[in-house]
DNA sequence: ATGCAAGCTGAAGTCAGCTTCAGGTCAAGG
DNA sequence: CCTTGACCTGAAGCTGACTTCAGCTTGCAT
């Protein structure tokens, strides 16, 4: 742990591509630490890099800081993700994306038969009525997942 | 225009779904309008669910409400769209959610070879960099669509 | 020794898109 | 006429994720 190896803020944001604000703002929020020189100026180890790599991949998904943290809480004595945690974790995320993609996928097809029939019927189209709550038990409930919802709740 | 044709904020609320501080917040922002009675109650014209669809329609794909509105004050004199407006309006919403799918699947593509490689390496990973500002002009360059965008901007 | 870029802090501000509140008014059925 | 549920307003509040500000301190190079 030479002093050598310990980065300076600007350096991280060089490297992480973060901005410092956000890089004070993940330490305030617990989910990175930096060390104090004896005059309180934050120095890094390098795996902070690894740690925002993994918020960077995780944010860029749709996942929210507070799970973020919990994900890299539950790594033991706030290490660094290894390849084997990182593979674990990354896994949730593989499922997330083929969630939003079949959501947005199942939203162009609801599209295109909108284009097509112009109806917009409150009661039928899809896009009104993404959730499909009208046949909600039906084959073809599609919820947005909640990285994609858009607008207010909608009203029974 | 017969006023038994006109509807309260109660029923527009049923039949739109959408709650009535939204319907409200909307008219503030100029993207619905509604007549008054002597009173001072909102009445609604039957056009009015045809509008909120669109917008529905809208948020549901990411589209924000600024570009909404803009998008209904291109038709004339506040106009209800017609099936040709929503025909043609919804044609770019078409090319959104097909940039939006491909930039998720570009993503889900990028995971997957992280996961095998476990590299996180920040000057390659496409899920830190996923505008591969790297190789900006190579083949590979996928910039996520404003409305799947997290976290910071980065620096450079 | 000194100049000055880089770093520090807490508090406040920002943005979108609503929601909630308090304290009143309206309108339709009986 | 009276009741009561539906409706009204402006202002303030909220969430998430940061950003910005003002004013001060550090630390490295010369």
């Amino acid at each position: 742990m030479d002093a050598r190896d310990l980065l300076t803020i600007g350096e991280v944001v060089q490297r992480s591509g973060f901005p410092h604000s956000a890089l004070r703002y993940y330490e305030r929020e617990g989910l990175v630490r930096a060390g104090r020189t004896a005059g309180g100026q934050r120095r890094y180890e390098r795996g902070v890099l690894r740690r925002l790599a993994f918020i960077r991949a995780a944010r860029s998904v749709g996942v929210g800081l507070d799970e973020v943290r919990e994900a890299l809480d539950r790594l033991p004595d706030g290490r660094t993700p290894t390849k084997a945690d990182w593979t674990r974790l990354s896994r949730s995320w593989r499922g997330r994306l083929d969630e939003q993609i079949e959501a947005l996928v199942a939203l162009r097809d609801g599209l295109d038969s909108c284009i097509g029939c112009g109806c917009l019927s409150l009661a039928r189209c899809r896009l009104w009525n993404p959730e499909d709550r009208v046949a909600a038990q039906g084959d073809g409930a599609r919820l947005l997942p909640p990285a994609l919802r858009r607008g207010p709740a909608p009203v029974d």
